[in-house]
RNA sequence: GGCGCGGUAGCCAAGUGGUAAGGCCGAGGUCUGCAAAACCUCUAUCGUGAGUUCGAUUCUCACCCGCGCCUCCA
């Protein structure tokens, strides 16, 4: 079965299929650099990961250029307020976003940044002016005629035809022929950042990034363009708009939208005071790994409703996978291979990438992975697991983790260094005692921590279970988790 | 107002014209020196009303509620 994908430009669900066989290309909108991702920002951008690792999975090569949009008004109000450079501001928060998209396991994409291309865009609006699709206004400043586009609207589903031209003029535009028409270019402004170019100083606007970035990456037709449903317009369909007008081509081919979530069942928004970054998710003791599994738990075009006791929810669920691969790993199984196992192991597959294939339907990949982890569990606990089954089990494991990345247990390390950013950034009063805790739990070294677990396995054998218990008892206050089981003793991080 | 999406167990959340996945939490049990992990059992008739149908949670209509886009918010 081949993958099916819904597409915003038809409306429907359809059998995905690249321009060229075996290869993808693809672009996502990616952050406009003026504060800290939050959670909504991720969203998209962990489910545009689970895209391109599927993708990847399916036995595609898949080239992923994302952008960086880091000259805006917001960038520009925010770093004259600040008193630093437009290049200044938005490097620090580039390097957040960055630093987050690490911290969620997300692949890193091709980057492009919109302030290195701004000849490219001046070249571009100039060969639309060229074709009389752009016009220059007495400012300096240049905007697409969307007269000139027919087909404008076909993205969103918008009919301009009947619409009457200055209905709605915003006064704060320049001499605009239409109301519609969006700008290419904006002249300068005191005070504002501006660039020298061949169409005269002024600042690139929003869209045209997106147009000349992807194209110059991607060439004038490619297979998939993602982002936030909020873009569908007006940026996409202006996207469209200005590259299909200059090329005569198809632009993207898949429209790939993420839906908004919901936090607490509301909005998120600063004024409810429901508004998370990444970062404050971790300081409050939540692992990257909760973030990640709960942001993936509901299909992208669904809205999720994220919430705290989702996020415990979700850090339970990690925990169980973690454990079942723990013990896969851990234990000695007798020699041999249950069939029913292999066939556990095949069925399992199968239906995560079933799932997956309809449309990223990672719930049900998630469910496929759980029954198997059931029944497994199940196998073990009757003893019924040799020695030969634990590799195509871990194997089923590795096949989810390469779309979910969660297994690895690396939460520790990253909220540590989320711990010392904020202690650098005076926001102590922050810092919640379970994030702490873990962090903390990196104290004891695993040397140390296998002494004392072969002290307290000594003191067990010798039924002296006072000494034991003790040994435990700080292992666990030292943030370490203590397994005595049949098939051995084992610790882990919490 | 225009266009669109959704309302499923305490919470999160799939799904289907033939009586409902999965996760978390809770209760009871098994295993265990204890703890942890794991396993087993239990917990929903799918917003409300009407219609179509042999049969609807799944289709249609109405209503109520929530959400999104229509203003450079992912």
């Amino acid at each position: 079965m081949a993958l099916r994908l819904y597409n915003t430009l038809s409306a429907k669900v359809e059998e995905f299929q690249p321009l060229d066989h075996g290869r993808v290309r693809m672009y996502a909108c990616g952050p406009t650099v003026y504060d800290y991702g939050h959670i909504g920002n991720f969203r998209t951008f962990v489910a545009v990961d689970l895209l391109c690792r599927f993708l990847r999975q399916s036995g595609y090569d898949v080239r992923y250029v994302m952008n960086i949009t880091d000259v805006d008004d917001k960038i520009i109000r925010n770093s004259a307020r600040d008193g630093v450079t437009v290049q200044r501001y938005t490097a620090k928060y580039e390097k957040a976003f960055l630093e987050d998209s690490a911290t969620l396991n997300i692949e890193p994409p091709t980057f492009v940044r919109a302030t290195e291309h701004i000849p490219e865009m001046a070249d571009f609006i100039a060969r639309l002016q060229e074709k009389g699709i752009a016009y220059r206004t007495d400012d300096g400043s240049y905007y697409f005629r969307i007269a000139k586009f027919p087909a404008y609207g076909k993205l969103s589903k918008k009919d301009f035809a009947g619409m009457e031209d200055g209905a709605r003029v915003d006064v704060d535009e320049y001499e605009k022929d239409s109301a519609r028409d969006f700008a290419l270019w904006k002249a300068p402004k005191p005070g504002e950042a501006s660039w020298d170019t061949s169409i005269g100083p002024g600042r690139p606007g929003w869209h045209i990034e997106c147009s000349v970035m992807s194209m110059e990456k991607l060439g004038p037709s490619f297979d998939l363009h993602a982002g936030g449903e909020d873009l569908i317009f007006p940026h996409h369909e202006n996207e469209i708009a200005q590259s299909e007008a200059l090329t005569g081509k198809q632009f993207a081919r898949f429209w790939f939208h993420v839906r908004f979530l919901l936090v607490e069942g509301e909005k998120m928004s600063k004024s409810l005071g429901n508004f998370f970054t990444i970062r404050d998710l971790v300081l409050k003791g939540h692992k990257p790994s909760s973030i990640r599994w709960l942001l993936a738990s509901v299909p992208y075009r669904n809205q999720l409703n994220f919430t705290f006791d989702g996020l415990k929810s979700a850090a339970s669920s990690v925990e169980k996978l973690r454990n079942f691969r723990f013990r896969l790993t851990s234990a000695q199984f007798p020699a041999g291979a249950n069939p029913a196992m292999t066939q556990l192991a095949g069925e399992t597959i199968e239906r995560m990438k079933g799932a997956l294939d309809d449309d990223l339907n990672t719930a049900q990949a998630q469910a496929a992975i759980f029954d198997m982890v059931r029944s497994a569990n199940a196998a073990l606990d009757r003893g019924e697991v040799r020695k030969d089954d634990a590799q195509p089990l871990l194997a089923v494991l590795d096949k989810l983790d390469e779309i979910f990345g969660v297994l690895k247990d690396d939460d520790q390390p990253k909220m540590k260094a989320i711990l010392d950013w904020a202690r650098a950034e005076g926001r102590e009063k922050d810092i919640s005692p379970e994030l702490l805790e873990i962090a903390g739990s990196s104290q004891l070294s695993d040397g140390d921590v296998n002494q004392k677990m072969s002290k307290m396995e000594a003191a067990r054998k010798a039924r002296d279970f006072k000494t034991s218990d003790a040994l435990r008892a700080e292992l666990v206050s030292a943030g370490i988790i203590v397994e005595n089981t049949k098939e051995g003793v084992r610790w882990r991080r919490k």
